[in-house]
DNA sequence: TGAAATGTTGGGGCG
DNA sequence: ACGCCCCAACATTTC
């Protein structure tokens, strides 16, 4: 029997390179057993979406290759993550256990119990810094309390400059090799591709810490000097896309972070301001978190407690039409089919899309939030729940209610050329620029030549947008009055 | 990380 | 020349 293992817990930490808890392990000197859990069971009604379960499969096949080029294997279990860990410990006789820190609400209680549950049976329980730059409990204002709004918040993160470096991968890891069970991850059915809606994804992503790395390396190589003027244009290439990365811990906030900083100081290019404002994106997935670690129940409940008053229409039809980006706004419907299709949707899209559910169809944000922990490939509790308070107006630092995104002038001004439009509903795409986002004002003989019936080949707009505005800021007037 | 309504200004046409 | 009106263009306020 070989020496007992600290088993290395993976979570949201699904890379070899910048894990403190695997760096530590590996200088113990005793062999290392990587574990990832399933876990079903601890997070409730939070549970794993689909799109999340595609990329986790591709992305543990991605880990488990990682460590089986070092001579080991991950061992794969499925269940509440306390009692398979005690499971793991007592099969193994377990030196140890180390893992990094969770940022759900959930976690808290969980790695408490680990812990207890590890000092009363004489094993070492270590728990290193999760996935963000700093503790949520760390940030605090001058009085003390944890940060409301955005500004100070991030001026406050750029003042603790410089964070750590990232941590290399480990060399001479040694594994433990003993004969235990570990699950099959096909019988996981992770995603069963019945029916196939998630065929495009492969296309568009490669899960996995190389291919994190590689996203990021072309990022600060061809599209952040740029980043702050195109970064809301879904027709152009301009954003980072690391956020599925990210949210497995595929790569790091530090490695993010310090890789934008050398770019700035190579000074080669002009690349300061668009990398200013990449880091400040960063920073914005930092607070959502902060704010989450502060008001837990962030999720579901609005942070504002006069929104529970407010008088939604939660009504199926509406939802399912927004769902299957057959609203009639051709910047809506494009956003939700490249979501459905690619698992991901870009952000200023996001933004007219969530807008558009909320104020114009008075559907509760709560429905679309668990649509997008579906259906995004990036879904996370943090950035899901913080935005769409922020974009129903319920959130702490939030866009007031009264600011209604207008979906075609967001489309004239973001998508000029209508080609984002195009590529998603290719219904449209012989209408001419002027009429792509407004397909209902196109005269007759236009539409005939795009091949355009409305109603037929393309819905007609589901509601007028200047009537639902005017019922949305009448609903809105009712909670204000009894706030 | 809005948009619409309302207010102000200033150039130009015109009597 | 001058005042008046119209209405872009821009600014401010309101939702």
């Amino acid at each position: 029997m070989s020496e007992s293992p600290v088993i290395v817990w993976f979570t949201h930490d699904l890379r070899l390179a910048d894990n403190a808890a695997l760096v530590k392990a590996v200088e113990t000197c005793r062999p290392i057993l990587p574990v990832y859990i399933l876990d079903d069971e601890t997070p409730g009604d939070w549970a794993m979406g689909g799109a999340t379960r595609w990329w986790l499969e591709q992305s543990l096949h991605a880990l488990d290759t990682a460590i089986a080029e070092k001579g080991g294997r991950l061992c794969l279990r499925r269940g509440g993550s306390l009692d398979v860990l005690k499971a793991l410990a007592g099969e193994t006789a377990a030196h140890a256990i180390y893992f990094s820190r969770n940022h759900a609400p959930w976690s808290g209680k969980l790695e408490q119990d680990i812990a207890s549950w590890c000092r009363e049976n004489g094993i070492e329980c270590k728990r290193f810094a999760g996935y963000l730059l700093h503790d949520p409990e760390n940030i605090r204002t001058g009085a003390g309390d944890p940060y409301k709004v955005y500004t100070p918040f991030s001026k406050a993160c750029f003042a603790t400059e410089p964070f750590r470096e990232p941590r290399a991968v480990p060399d001479n890891m040694q594994f433990w090799l003993g004969g235990i069970a570990k699950d099959d991850i096909a019988d996981w059915k992770l995603y069963d591709g019945k029916p196939d809606w998630a065929s495009q994804f492969a296309e568009r992503w490669t899960p996995g810490e190389a291919g994190a790395r590689d996203k990021l390396e072309r990022f600060i190589a061809e599209a952040v000097g740029d980043y702050k003027d195109d970064r809301d244009r879904p027709d152009l290439f301009a954003t980072s896309r690391l956020s599925p990365h990210l949210h497995f811990g595929e790569i790091s906030p530090h490695q993010c972070w310090h890789a934008t900083r050398h770019a700035m100081a190579d000074g080669r290019r002009n690349v300061d301001r668009g990398a200013e404002h990449f880091l400040k994106e960063l920073l914005w997935r930092e607070f959502s978190y902060h704010l989450l670690h502060h008001w837990p129940d962030l999720m579901s409940e609005p942070f504002r407690p006069e929104f529970a008053d407010f008088p939604w229409s939660d009504d199926d039809d509406a939802l399912n039409a927004w769902q299957r980006g057959d609203t009639g706004y051709p910047i809506v419907d494009a956003g939700m089919r490249e979501l459905w299709a690619t698992g991901w949707m870009h952000n200023r899209v996001r933004m007219i899309a969530a807008s558009f559910l909320i104020k114009d169809l008075l559907v509760p944000w709560q429905r679309g939030e668990a649509w997008f922990w579906d259906t995004l490939v990036d879904a996370d509790i943090g950035s899901n729940s913080a935005s769409w308070q922020w974009v129903a107006g319920c959130g702490a630092d939030a866009a007031p209610y009264f600011r209604i995104f207008n979906p075609v002038l967001q489309g004239e001004k973001f998508d000029p050329d209508g080609a984002y439009v195009r590529r998603w509903v290719p219904e449209l795409k012989r209408l001419p620029p002027a009429f792509i986002h407004k397909p209902w004002e196109a005269p007759a003989l236009v539409l005939k030549d795009a091949g355009v019936v409305l109603g037929k080949t393309y819905p007609k707009p589901m509601v007028d947008h200047g009537k639902a505005r005017d019922a949305a800021l009448a609903a809105y007037q009712k909670i204000r009055k009894s706030a």
